[in-house]
DNA sequence: GCCGTTTTCGGCCCGACTGTTTTCAGTCG
């Protein structure tokens, strides 16, 4: 069982916890060993070998032995006792919108409804009416919920979520009465996927605001709007769209709030606290004001700069608020300079008309220099990926011979001959050595037997790594957003080896696969392992996907050093012979 | 269920909006 799968299960107790009313503080603490355990990705499992979860903030005795029970045994005995208490549609009727833990126990309590579809059946009939605190409005709210659900709302793709964003953006900025307005939320600290967006608003006249927000073209309905907030639901993806709207004062202190994430935002205010502090959407404020004494005046609150140096910690970037020991090195002055897209000084994984690519090598190779990239890799399917017009041994020394004519011709960047070779079932690579050493480098990566076992899955990229013309294994675990899960893996293994034969793996930034993820390249770089960001462009427009690989580097806690290419051509040349 | 440089017991982040109330519980983020 893996560290994800736990997390679910936690998820599922802290809900069926809820459903039975227990201890609210008992309940976030599943949900915050979720998260924990979560982030700690294949981690988890090295640190209870040593005997160490207690040492995980969040994880105490009780916790850790059930961490080491779903280990060992793939389930937990706890969890499968819960689960009998509790009808599981009840569970699913959590997911409605509006609908929380006391209604739905009531609901089955007082009606026997232990299913959407029977409480749907009793919202039309009228018969919810008849329990007390339920009246019109909300059974019509509950089938709007309902109905929600099933149109459904999964989330959206970072690119998806900054496009609707900045559709929003753009129109509130045209009105007189913002003063200021940043998004805040998941999509500020650039998560892989977003739920849903907030955007937050400066202004002295909120009504207006709000008014002419819930206005806009792409609200299709108003869940909720009141006096400093409203919700909307939007476009076709039916995406949430929250609004708030607060006092420039508070400007800061509100950015803060809603950037989160939520874990962070508990976290900081313990700490915030542990100083004598109060910090909410309005700034921070000192405890120690007497009860009579009126509006206190915040010490803190216009920006987030200001909040941080009050609070004597260096400024955290959106992407590093997630709890996972940001605040603690923000106290110590030690976070890492992260990654930026200006120090990217190339690309390699780009395919051209050779294999599957819309565009010559000598398109792309502008394309990049217009980047002011140095160099720039190209890197066409092998011979076995057919249906991706892999290149014959013929075809790959055409393509190098070309390559050479390019860089006689181009000035300032220099094109490097790669391959992206499949590895075989075997764990052997698509093309001869004598072909290989031809190359300047050579990515290696699975596109086929998706669903072999973990352990020949592993031996397959490590002797992908082992192959001393390998520099490169191309989207590691192999999968694709809401299309195809990862393929199974010891990453602890594959880490290994890579740091072992000095191979590096990529963050592939295609938005569909962002892989690794923040979490594994975070394990990687503790590793000592370099990671490359790779495009895995088929046009001249995707060279510009390199913005969601810093945005998953950047979440990692990559710095340049950490990364290939922002290597200089002249180290990029010594790195690639091994 | 976790945690402790005030504590091993008694705290645990905090505020807005809705619907149903007439002072507040439930839900959400």
């Amino acid at each position: 069982m893996n560290s994800q799968e736990i997390a679910v299960i936690f998820r599922e107790i802290a809900e069926i916890l809820e459903l039975k009313g227990e201890n609210p503080f008992r309940i976030r603490a599943y949900l915050r060993a979720a998260e924990r355990v979560e982030q700690l990705g294949s981690e988890l499992e090295v640190i209870a070998d040593k005997g160490q979860l207690t040492e995980i903030p969040g994880i105490g005795v009780d916790l850790a032995s059930k961490i080491r029970e779903l280990l060992s045994t793939g389930s937990l005995t706890y969890y499968q006792q819960l689960k009998k208490e509790i009808p599981e549609g009840l569970l699913k009727m959590l997911n409605i919108q509006g609908l929380g833990p006391k209604t739905v126990k009531r609901l089955y309590q007082e009606f026997n409804i232990d299913s959407i579809e029977k409480l749907e059946k009793y919202a039309r009939s009228g018969k919810l009416g008849q329990i007390e605190g339920i009246k019109e409005k909300t059974q019509k709210n509950i089938l709007r919920g309902i109905e929600l659900l099933k149109e459904g709302s999964s989330r959206l793709l970072l690119p998806q979520a900054i496009k609707i964003a900045e559709d929003f953006l753009s129109q509130l900025k045209k009105l007189k009465e913002v003063e200021k307005i940043e998004v805040g939320g998941s999509l500020r600290r650039q998560k892989e996927t977003v739920r849903d967006i907030d955007i937050l608003v400066a202004s002295s006249k909120p009504l207006t605001v709000i008014e002419k927000f819930t206005r806009l073209a792409p609200v299709k309905e108003i869940l909720s709007h009141g006096e400093t907030k409203a919700s909307v639901i939007a476009g076709g993806d039916n995406v949430q769209v929250d609004l708030r709207v607060v006092d420039k004062k508070s400007f800061g202190s509100s950015l803060l709030y809603f950037t989160g994430s939520k874990s962070f935002n508990i976290a900081l205010r313990g700490y915030v606290q542990k100083k004598g502090y109060k910090i909410n959407e309005y700034g921070v404020f000192s405890v120690n004001v007497g009860a009579h004494s009126r509006a206190p005046k915040p010490l803190a609150g216009k920006t987030e700069e200001g909040i941080f140096s009050l609070l004597k910690m260096s400024y955290i970037p959106p992407e590093l608020r997630e709890d996972r020991g940001e605040i603690e090195a923000a106290l110590k002055d030690n976070l890492p300079k992260l990654v930026e897209t200006k120090e990217m000084k190339g690309d390699f994984h780009v395919h051209s008309l050779y294999s599957d690519g819309k565009n010559t090598i000598q398109e792309m190779a502008e394309a990049a220099q217009k980047r002011g990239y140095k160099y720039l890799g190209i890197s066409d399917h092998s011979q076995s990926l057919k249906v991706a017009g892999g290149l014959s041994i013929k075809e790959l020394k055409d393509s190098i011979e070309e390559i050479e004519k390019i860089n006689r011709k181009l000035k300032g960047i220099k094109v490097l001959a790669g391959t992206e070779v499949d590895i075989l079932a075997e764990g052997g690579i698509d093309y001869p050595e004598s072909i290989l050493k031809e190359l300047d480098f050579v990515i290696a990566a699975i596109h086929s037997g998706f669903k072999q076992p973990k352990a020949k899955q592993t031996k397959r990229i490590i002797s992908a790594c082992k192959n001393k013309y390998v520099n490169f294994i191309a989207h590691p675990t192999g999968g694709l957003w809401g299309v195809r899960d990862p393929y199974q893996i010891d990453l602890e293994e594959v880490l290994k080896a890579a740091s072992d034969y000095g191979v590096a793996l990529e963050i592939n930034c295609h938005p569909e696969r962002y892989d690794l993820n923040d979490i594994s390249a975070m394990q990687a770089k503790q590793r000592g392992v370099k990671l490359a960001l790779n495009t895995d462009s088929h046009s001249v427009e995707q060279l510009q996907l390199i913005d969601l690989g810093i945005s998953v580097a950047r979440r990692a806690w990559l710095t340049s050093s950490d990364i290939v290419n922002c290597m200089s051509l002249g180290e990029l040349e010594k790195w690639l012979k091994k």
